[in-house]
DNA sequence: CCCGTGATTCTCT
DNA sequence: GAGAATCACGGGC
């Protein structure tokens, strides 16, 4: 039987519908993915990693099977389980998925959801699932979370990446259809710009 | 709809 | 090095 490194190193394309149905287990809390969304680190400049290597993205460019977590927002960290052949920089953002395991200890990590909410979203899914900075790099084969691929749902629907500006067209996130569990939709918000407290006001 | 939140990255010195 | 823009989001109204 292959390893998870090896079923993850395909084209990212072929590989992120591939996680629809997975488990992703961290310690109590098992959640079974429900929507993901493909980055190719290569012309893809939604990608984190389209502009070459950085502190932060540095574990896409290394080999399949790893996780790589990103913090964002100021609050928010979300998880993507690296694809492809190493240097090539993909990775599947796991955006959804319903709890199987652990339910009470999910709930308690997200006080006052509803338990279909417990992990509708990516960084309620981190949330969920206890998922946090120290997990960055993780080997999903054996570490902690730990990856296990399952039976593919039967009817998968594609439409546009969730939230993004740049490639917002190309239809890459993947869901398993009808399920409830699937986040809600946000188109790119155009954000309004912070102040700055300079250049404000000066004469003409 | 609106907005918090702060790490990260970019750009210019 | 410093300052500024960006951000693959979620919760509240």
């Amino acid at each position: 039987m292959p390893g998870l490194a090896d079923a993850l190193a395909g084209p990212v394309l072929d590989v992120a519908p591939r996680l629809l149905g997975a488990t992703l287990r961290n310690g109590d809390v098992a959640i079974r993915l429900t929507e993901v969304e493909a980055y190719d680190g290569q012309d893809d400049p939604g990608s984190h990693a389209y502009n070459g290597m950085t502190g932060r993205n540095a574990v896409m460019f290394g080999p399949a099977g790893r996780l790589y977590v990103y913090f964002t927002y100021g609050m928010h960290y979300c998880c993507n389980a690296v694809c492809g052949p190493e240097g090539r920089a993909s990775a599947v953002l796991l955006r959804a998925g319903e709890v199987v395991d652990g339910i009470d200890v999910a709930r308690g990590r997200r006080p006052g959801s509803t338990d279909r909410d417990l992990a509708r979203g990516p960084a309620r899914l981190c949330r969920a699932l206890g998922i946090d900075r120290s997990h960055n790099g993780a080997d999903l084969a054996t570490g902690e979370p730990t990856l296990t691929l399952g039976e593919p749902p039967d009817d998968v629907s594609t439409g546009p990446r969730v939230g993004l500006r740049l490639a917002a067209d190309r239809p890459w996130r993947f869901w398993v259809t009808g399920d409830a569990t699937v986040s809600v939709y946000r188109p790119a918000a155009v954000r309004k710009r912070r102040p700055t407290g300079r250049g404000l006001g000066s004469s003409v």
